[in-house]
DNA sequence: CGCGGCTTTGATGTTCATCAAGTAAAGTGG
DNA sequence: CCACTTTACTTGATGAACATCAAAGCCGCG
């Protein structure tokens, strides 16, 4: 079920500076009348590989997932997108429809904009273009860098990464709710759902984290990431 | 060694369609003024990973490679650009330093044209910029796709990936000339040179190819092109 | 309360990297 | 141009890393 409601004017809204910030008054007045702000609850889906790509796809708050689903069954995450991310990627530009599915791993807001507008203001506002592509570009750069850091790892070193992701990059807490499940870190970084658990396992009896279901809490941070940058 | 000279005018450049086609005729002429075109023989080094951006790179004609350095011995590859291929990648606006090293693997003409002046483009000239992106955006999001690809997947079909890639976008024929050693096949589907080789002895003794040093033959496509779709 | 999905641990086997050793090819300097 | 060195290529043997299978406890949910 989604709830469909306007939370909040453009204008007022905590990232325009982020990304709305070369807009002129009446292109954001713009923006502000078309755009739709959407509600995810956890787990809800966001969008289908194959859908057609008609709005640029903004993450307001909460977190999702990209992923593939491939041979029918099995699910690989791309890459878990934050507040302030493009959830769509390049895709938007380079292709009419969507490459991944999306699904808020925890409640969300996503903010849709149609992709017409935003393709009027990059021809009609180069300023904005720049600045657009600069943030774009970025996203979809760190989404190589981290399937290449993955991919170049074994598993203590991934699961190492893992953590650090959520804990630097997503809660900056040492303290924290793991919001996917155990099988889905392990389609995030291509390794089975049994050796996930057993390499935290590996780290609790290490004194590196303390486990509690889904809490998770760092008590070694430095031998992690020495774990973390030996691969 | 480099050889520098002005090889073409743009006008008359066969990519002029390509990727400046939404230029008029004076952006054009500031273009070929400015530009720079570079012949690189095969093995020559492009730029160095950390090396300042200044230049929007893109490949004439020719092949070459984008890797990392890790660890300060080991190579890892991470795409393997064509002619028509912007070889920056995104890092251009979102960074400041290249991220990657790149090094020609067949004799190649490369055309540096400063980033100043595309940015200033892009700022004036709105048709161009978001053509600009379309071409820019569809490089960056098949190298997601190929490292997907190729870490979904296991020895065998990452050796028919590398081999349905050279002979289908790169040479478009059965028989070609492999432009790269063993070692740099292992780098860039990350398994080690020894499997490499065992992969391609056993297709080759499966009737699969046929193999005279560099010189690859496909002998039986379709049955490549199973071992890659079962992974 | 019972079913299905998630989690956990142990046992087993496969896949793969690494080591070793030898041959071929390609540079290099006299 | 030849001896020399280095680099690429190749095959076999070994062990480590990892997936898979199996079984049991747990938890949420209808």
């Amino acid at each position: 079920m989604e709830l469909s409601h306007k939370i909040s004017n453009c204008k007022e809204c905590i990232y325009k500076s982020w990304v709305f910030k070369n807009l002129s008054e009446e292109e954001l007045k713009t923006i502000n009348q078309k755009k739709i702000e959407k509600f995810f609850r956890k787990g809800e889906r966001i969008c289908y590989e194959g859908d057609k790509i008609t709005s640029f796809m903004y993450l307001q708050n909460g977190l999702v997932k990209l992923f593939k689903t491939e041979l029918n069954t099995k699910e690989h995450i791309i890459s878990i997108a934050k507040p302030k991310d493009f959830i769509g990627l390049l895709s938007i530009f380079s292709n009419t429809n969507h490459i991944y599915s999306i699904t808020s791993i925890e409640d969300s807001t996503v903010c849709f904009v149609n992709l017409e507008i935003i393709k009027t203001f990059i021809k009609k506002n180069g300023v904005f273009a720049l600045d657009f592509f600069e943030k774009i570009s970025s996203v979809s750069d760190s989404v190589i860098k981290t399937r290449i850091d993955i991919n170049t790892r074994q598993l203590r070193g991934r699961i190492a990464y893992i953590l650090l992701f959520f804990t630097k990059h997503i809660y900056d807490s040492n303290n924290f709710a793991l919001p996917i499940s155990r099988k889905e870190v392990a389609e995030l970084i291509d390794m089975s759902t049994e050796n996930v658990i057993r390499v935290l396992s590996e780290f609790r009896k290490d004194r590196l984290i303390q486990i509690e279901g889904k809490n998770i809490e760092i008590l070694d941070m430095n031998r992690l990431q020495k774990i973390y940058d030996l691969g």
